[in-house]
DNA sequence: TGTGGTACCTTTTTT
DNA sequence: AGGTACCACA
């Protein structure tokens, strides 16, 4: 090995280092050579600054210096970017060695986000913690189930609606776990309204996490802080700590208060510590993320974090990047950098004033097929937008004129009701004590509701375990057949050692039910197929509920299968989904006050700076071409189809006038003079009425 | 008492 | 496409 690490000084560069810039090198061998210590390290990466190329090359040095892979922890902020990531690390290793090549061929096991990371390491350390190591994972939608129950069980339901709402509840209580704060003071600070239900709140929480307990459940919030809580006992968190040579994280800026407590639980001293992020584009402070994580990095060690600036941006035009810097140099809250590029170019980024959203759709269309007619893939083209909704109209024009697109963010698979009742009973099956699986399951039968379903798991819950007299259970004359069929199935599944056989036959006893419960079945059918075959991939059901729970899949591509993914297709994405990814050319939707910023995040100063850090990140995904468009009016919904009531938008208040110079601005359709055509076209607006008629009748 | 149907509303961003 | 409120039927 120590022919691999001679004084860098005086040596050479390794060939694989070759291609970053100063700062980049800097990053990648910080804490590598004889000389240096591996004391904390702070990257302060603008967007489209070699990120995540410096830190695999970072990856990639260290196994040249010896580091094992299966000791390296990576936290990324999803499965997709622990991914890339990885590709790119085992590219590098390749001309490192044929042996480290080898070696990162292996994989790195603890490559993830925080909460599939978290789930791993409470598997493994369950009989540590008194926790079971079955214990299955709740999404955001089966917490908000148990809190419901929870809420009516203790009555406050019923208190009339005054009472917050399960979905507030649960956004009240994932604030306290998140940002370590106490109740009274998360619900004074983010929660004003609801101040008044303090105790109520309080006992609610009690239950809730009993019931958790009770159940064996963890919900995403707890895989974060049993993790923390563990590391919290010293003895452990060494244990935890030293089973990694070195912790890099990825998109620092986003990470809240828990995890980067646990962080500095594991590393009290920061040693072999790297944090990445860049506090211009944090954007998910919804979820508690916190720029303070990377401003007080720095001064939570003994000897403080050294810090790395790359502000050279290698993606987009100098033009596209004076606009976006121009944009975020409005904010108040800002700490780093202006970027700069040298790539030259005359086109200035576009701002577009259409008549409508439909015009707007039709608009993006014709400018996507001139590029690609230009020779620019549609896969190297995006259409962005700030809620999964806006590109409603767009689809349906994409649709009728046969460009295939591919869409990231919004409803997910996992969210359809079809795919969560098959889920539901796979879960049971795991663990029988999931109570909000269970309650799910039953009521798929004809004649079985809550009351039933709730009498049947207090009776399953009585039993002593093991007892398998699921087929004895009360149910009406009527569907006692049906029930029998049912807890047959659930039996064998429960019974089954193999996999993925139980799923097929699960998805076949589904299937049989689907008619009654869909009206709509044939279009569901497919997706449950297509479970089954994503089921497949897996080593087992567990890995499979969890993985699929943690890192859902994430486009339409990724349900509709492999065929699409040869093809070429357009990419439509909110912004949030849009995080660490870049296009050739980027037109933005709705970039109008009330869409961007949105209406419902004007509340309060720091919301506004962040939905302009939402333009900034939108804008600086561009490499060569970027427009944001800005439709005039807005139809009213709730009327009559073609009706004319609207509402006027104004372009989004982070484009002020005096930033006008960074664009070119135009008008489409051009103004017509002495055209009539120029006042309300109804004619126009009953075809486009028309054509959402007919894409809804295609599923009909 | 419990289930199922209908009408109406609302939909930011996500692990 | 889901949730909720309300009403009708077993």
């Amino acid at each position: 090995m120590s022919d691999l690490s001679p004084p860098l000084a005086t040596a050479a560069l390794p060939d694989y280092l070759a291609s970053l810039n100063t700062a980049q090198r800097e990053a990648a061998l910080h804490g590598c050579g004889p000389n240096a210590d591996a004391g904390p390290l702070l990257v302060i990466a603008g967007a489209g600054s070699g990120k995540t190329n410096t830190l695999a090359h970072r990856v990639a040095h260290l196994l040249a210096q010896g580091a094992d892979p299966s000791q390296i922890l990576l936290l990324t902020f999803s499965r997709r970017a622990a991914d890339e990531m990885i590709r790119r690390v085992q590219r590098i290793a390749a001309k490192v060695s044929p042996r480290h090549a080898r070696l990162a061929q292996g994989g790195f096991p603890w490559a993830g986000t925080f909460h599939s990371v978290g789930a791993r390491l409470l598997r493994e350390f369950a009989g540590r913690i008194g926790l079971d190591p079955a214990f299955t994972i709740h999404d955001r939608e089966d917490s908000g189930d148990l809190m419901n129950l929870i809420r009516h069980e203790l009555g406050l339901s019923a208190k009339g609606k005054r009472f917050p709402l399960k979905g507030t509840c649960l956004a009240i209580y994932s604030a306290a776990v998140n940002t370590q704060a106490s109740l009274t003071e998360v619900l004074q600070t983010s929660f004003p309204w609801c101040a008044g239900w303090g105790q109520e709140l309080r006992d609610l929480f009690l239950a809730y996490v009993e019931a958790k307990q009770a159940q064996q459940v963890l919900d995403y919030d707890d895989l974060l802080l049993y993790w923390a809580q563990m590391v919290a006992e010293p003895e452990l968190a060494h244990e935890v700590g030293a089973r990694f040579s070195h912790i890099l994280v990825d998109e620092f800026q986003d990470t809240n208060r828990l995890q980067a407590g646990l962080l500095l639980a594991m590393r009290p001293d920061g040693r072999g510590l790297t944090v990445v992020g860049d506090d211009a584009q944090s954007i998910y402070s919804f979820r508690c993320a916190t720029v303070r994580n990377i401003l007080d990095f720095p001064g939570q060690f003994s000897t403080p974090a050294r810090r790395i600036t790359l502000d050279r941006n290698y993606r987009s035009t100098q033009p596209i990047l004076a606009a976006a810097n121009a944009v975020i140099a409005q904010a108040k809250e800002r700490f780093s950098k202006d970027l700069w590029s040298e790539r030259i170019s005359g086109e200035k980024p576009r701002l577009v004033s259409l008549r409508d959203e439909s015009d707007q759709a039709a608009w993006v269309v014709d400018q996507v097929l001139a590029r690609r007619e230009a020779g620019l893939r549609l896969k190297a083209q995006a259409v962005l937008f700030r809620a999964a909704h806006h590109s409603m109209r767009l689809e349906i024009e994409l649709t009728r004129r046969n460009i295939p697109f591919v869409k990231f963010g919004g409803l997910k698979f996992l969210e359809a009701a079809h795919v969560k009742d098959v889920l539901a009973i796979l879960r049971w099956t795991q663990n029988p004590r999931d109570r909000v699986s269970g309650f799910r399951a039953i009521q798929l039968l004809p004649g079985l509701g809550p009351k039933t379903a709730g009498r049947i798991l207090d009776n399953l819950q009585a039993a002593p375990p093991g007892c398998l007299l699921l087929a004895e259970q009360p149910v009406p004359e009527g569907t006692r057949s049906a029930w029998q069929a049912f807890a047959t199935m659930v039996e064998a599944l429960r019974a089954s050692t193999t996999w993925p056989a139980p799923i097929e036959q699960l998805a076949q006893w589904y299937e049989g039910e689907m008619d009654r419960l869909f009206d709509d079945a044939p279009v569901r059918q497919a997706d449950i197929q297509q479970l089954a075959r994503i089921a497949a991939t897996y080593p087992s059901l567990e890995r499979f509920l969890t993985e699929l729970t943690l890192d859902p899949p994430d486009a339409t591509s990724d349900e509709s299968g492999a065929p699409l993914l040869d093809e070429d297709y357009l990419v439509l994405s909110t912004i949030h989904s849009a995080k660490g990814r870049e296009w050739s050319a980027v037109s933005l939707l709705n970039t109008v006050d009330g869409c961007l910023p949105s209406d419902l995040a004007t509340g309060s100063e720091h919301e506004i700076e962040e939905e302009m850090r939402l333009l900034y990140v939108a804008m600086t995904r561009a490499k060569d071409h970027l427009d944001l468009l800005v439709p005039q009016r807005f139809y009213v919904t709730g009327q009559a189809a073609g009706g004319d009531r609207h509402v006027y938008a104004n372009r989004t208040r982070f484009i002020p006038s005096r930033l006008l110079g960074y664009f070119d601005q135009l008008s489409w359709p051009p103004a017509e003079p002495a055209m009539p055509a120029a006042t309300p076209d109804p004619g126009a607006r009953q075809n486009a009425i028309d054509l959402a008629a007919r894409m809804r009748a295609m599923w009909q």
